[in-house]
DNA sequence: AAGTTATCCAACCGCCAAAAA
DNA sequence: GTTTTTGGCGGTTGGATAACT
């Protein structure tokens, strides 16, 4: 890790440290986040810059006031994906994993608790809180999956750069790829949330699906998409999805 | 009004994989 | 091939604030 520079600020940032950091991210870009504070002129170390960054300062950020549908889409996910955060905050634009995990672990964990035990995930929280009423892990993480730097290029070329598709990513199963792609499955869970309610990340996905059909689409991940357009048997296809899920991560008895 | 407890959430921490040297 | 650096992630902490007594 990087060295920790002799004096450094910790805690809340200023709004001074706020405007020096947007504004040197504005003209140099992001990364490099320990010379950024060093160039920058922050007392802060670099994981703090770019923390800073990426859950408060960056634009399109949205803060507080999560919906009902965006709780809704939480629960489904986390229910899917488990603390997968971050990637439960893809699907979710404007929100950070942070944001989530805090509404997660405040409210939705109590909530959810609150409820008849019928799920399995009810339980699940039930047996899984620490004495902070955190949520702790339902199973050993695995090891991070690439298919979160995937996705990332994904999402960004897909916004009219060239895509990335053809990136040595064939080795990670379709059915993860898929994984990063189920607004629709999602969405059509419930007919009265319509489809404009899901934001620009799946505009997004829709001209990924296009563009894959313009050439071949008989992968796996295609007929996955087709069929969660034409179906809607969300609990069944989740109840698929989190097995091979379990399967490819060695946690089938979860 | 004052003290105590509960809640929220921004920020920190440690771990790890990937990239760079 | 090895070491170092960087970036990313989820878990946890602790300060601020609200709610309660």
């Amino acid at each position: 890790m990087g060295r920790i520079p002799k004096e450094i600020n910790k805690g809340a940032w200023s709004r001074e440290e706020d405007d020096i950091l947007s504004k040197y991210v504005a003209i140099h870009g992001e990364g490099k986040w320990q010379k950024v504070a060093q160039n920058a002129g922050l007392k802060r170390c670099g994981k703090s810059c770019r923390q800073r960054w990426l859950n408060y300062l960056k634009p399109g950020i949205k803060r507080g006031d999560i919906s009902a549908d965006e709780e809704d889409m939480i629960v489904r996910l986390h229910r899917l994906l488990g603390n997968r955060w971050s990637l439960i905050a893809k699907r979710l634009p404007g929100r950070t994993d942070n944001e989530i995990k805090n509404y997660w672990n405040t409210n939705l964990s109590k909530k959810l608790q609150k409820q008849p035990t019928s799920s399995s995930l009810s339980v699940s929280l039930q047996n899984n809180h620490n004495k902070y009423g955190h949520v702790a892990p339902e199973a050993p993480r695995p090891r991070r999956l690439k298919i979160v730097h995937h996705h990332n290029k994904f999402l960004e070329n897909s916004n009219g750069s060239e895509c990335d598709q053809e990136s040595d990513e064939t080795s990670i199963p379709d059915f993860l790829i898929d994984n990063d792609h189920q607004d629709n499955l999602l969405a059509c869970d419930d007919e009265s949330k319509t489809n404009s309610e899901i934001p620009q990340i799946e505009e997004d996905h829709k001209k990924v699906v296009s563009t894959n059909s313009t050439h071949n689409s008989s992968s796996p991940s295609d007929h996955f998409h087709l069929l969660s357009e034409k179906f809607d048997p969300l609990d069944t296809l989740l109840d698929v999805e989190l097995k091979k899920m379990a399967s490819f991560l060695g946690l089938e008895n979860d």
